[in-house]
DNA sequence: CGAAATTTTGATCACGTTCAACTTCAGTGG
DNA sequence: CCACTGAAGTTGAACGTGATCAAAATTTCG
């Protein structure tokens, strides 16, 4: 199921190399055409896999940065007494490998949940660029900051968190997390996980999961069809949930716009 | 009760600079005594502060580094319903900053447990070195990276792991943890916190963490004496915490000279 | 269409919470 | 030296959230 494709790249009117990462690093860093072009360059592979792929296998090497442009994986450990535990939902803009590939032997597997698409690069390229172009490094940093910080935000869920409250969370968060990359519509978007996914993101058991969904659902907060969310009242689920989105500052000196003084 | 001393620094036999976050650096960059030295002029404040300080405040600007050099410190957030989740708790070597000092505003608080001595750096100055050296822009990512890996593994143990399983889990992390800044004592090592902290670290009640002390000290599997703990049967603890070590690789390319062939 | 996966509902049970009281210990002042 | 204080640790009883197990209803898909 995995085929290659011919590098061509996704481009903006612009001839930018248009994908959701690239977004994504803009929201903190000054990225230049020609350096979106840098990094696109490191690309070896443009790949296309389908659902219920082991993309990532929790002891087995893996060294690569996969930039995702479409669909949704998931990064979970397998304990041995068979229970799950999802760390975290990957979306476009994310990057598989993260934090596998920085291990000697990854720890958490990854899968994907829907067919998916990514731009492949290797760890050691990426590192070699970031040595011409420190910037790289740095952006690699302010990515890994955003994923701790999702992290620490799911272990409050799990410790402090009310079922409701949690599933609250979890679906703003997605929420934001789409919006920012451009694949939110206004307050809906599309979720196309199943109920056990959910459960396994959450810590919960599918039926008390299910609910909780019908919970938010009856008390007109959220709808749910076909594989779409609609945050009916955004505000109450912030109010349920405790939401506080977090915002990435910008990378500080001589990278941000208006500092191009400095040598 | 902060106050600052002289810039003296903590040297080794070989007038390197001797600190754990060096220790821990090492672990994963070659780093020469120059470069190390570099780094030690970023610091611009020795910091002694006592127990119970708060460090970083939810929702106030912090834009430091502060690498610690003795004591234990958490990073938490305080819910509007009372309840307190620690995410992780700062040892030495740790970073008071990450990753609050990364957002626009800080979403998590950090207090100190005990003392704490650390060195203290802007972010700015760091990432101004890291344009000049790109090797520290990348271990940046490379500590961040490991505290993803951290929290991940915290997210597990709050989901998935019953509450002995957690506090086992939990045990073993400190100590490795401990053990590689060089502060265990084989298996023995100090853990200067109350068992509320340990209950907020944990998600889990005082009483109930009371209880699964005691279970697994007449299990025979810890002894817990003053403020230290033993691991009397450390196999017993990792079979019974599903204990899977993350060992960070070396930062790839011209930075690891040799390094495949050491340890 | 039939088979499999997913969602939904119900009944029972257990893990961990809550609340309360009691103990131990270190520090402080009479 | 003892009385008092406050923080930390320990124990017990009742309760509730969410797990577990089971089965039905519904959707998806080969």
């Amino acid at each position: 199921m995995n085929r290659r494709m011919p590098l061509s790249g996704r481009r903006s009117a612009s001839g930018d190399w248009d994908v959701p990462l690239v977004t994504r690093l803009r929201g903190f860093v000054d990225l230049s055409a020609g350096e979106a072009q840098e990094l696109h360059s490191l690309i070896e592979a443009e790949m296309s896999v389908g659902r219920r792929r082991d993309l990532v296998i929790d002891g087995y090497e893996f060294k690569k940065l996969a930039f995702v442009r479409e669909g949704f994986a998931a990064r979970y450990k397998l304990l041995r007494n068979g229970k799950r535990q999802i760390i975290t939902l990957i979306l476009p803009g994310d990057v598989v490998g993260m934090p596998g590939s920085f291990l000697d032997l990854p720890t958490f597997s990854v899968i994907t949940l829907t067919d998916m698409k990514m731009d492949v690069c290797s760890l050691d390229a990426f590192v070699e660029l970031s040595h011409r172009r420190p910037k790289f490094g740095l952006a690699l940093a302010w990515l890994a900051i955003q994923e701790a910080t999702t992290y620490a935000e799911h272990i409050v869920d799990m410790g402090r968190r009310t079922s409701v409250e949690r599933l609250a969370h979890f679906l703003l968060e997605i929420h934001a997390r789409l919006t920012m990359v451009g694949l939110a519509d206004g307050n809906a978007f599309d979720l196309p996980i199943s109920q056990e996914v959910m459960s396994d993101a959450l810590g919960l058991s599918v039926p008390h999961l299910n609910r909780m969904l019908s919970k938010l659902r009856t008390d007109r907060m959220i709808a749910r069809a076909d594989r779409r969310v609609e945050l009916l009242d955004p505000e109450a689920l912030r109010r349920l949930a405790h939401f506080q989105p977090a915002k990435l500052a910008g990378i500080p000196g001589p990278l941000k716009k208006g500092a191009e003084l400095a040598s």
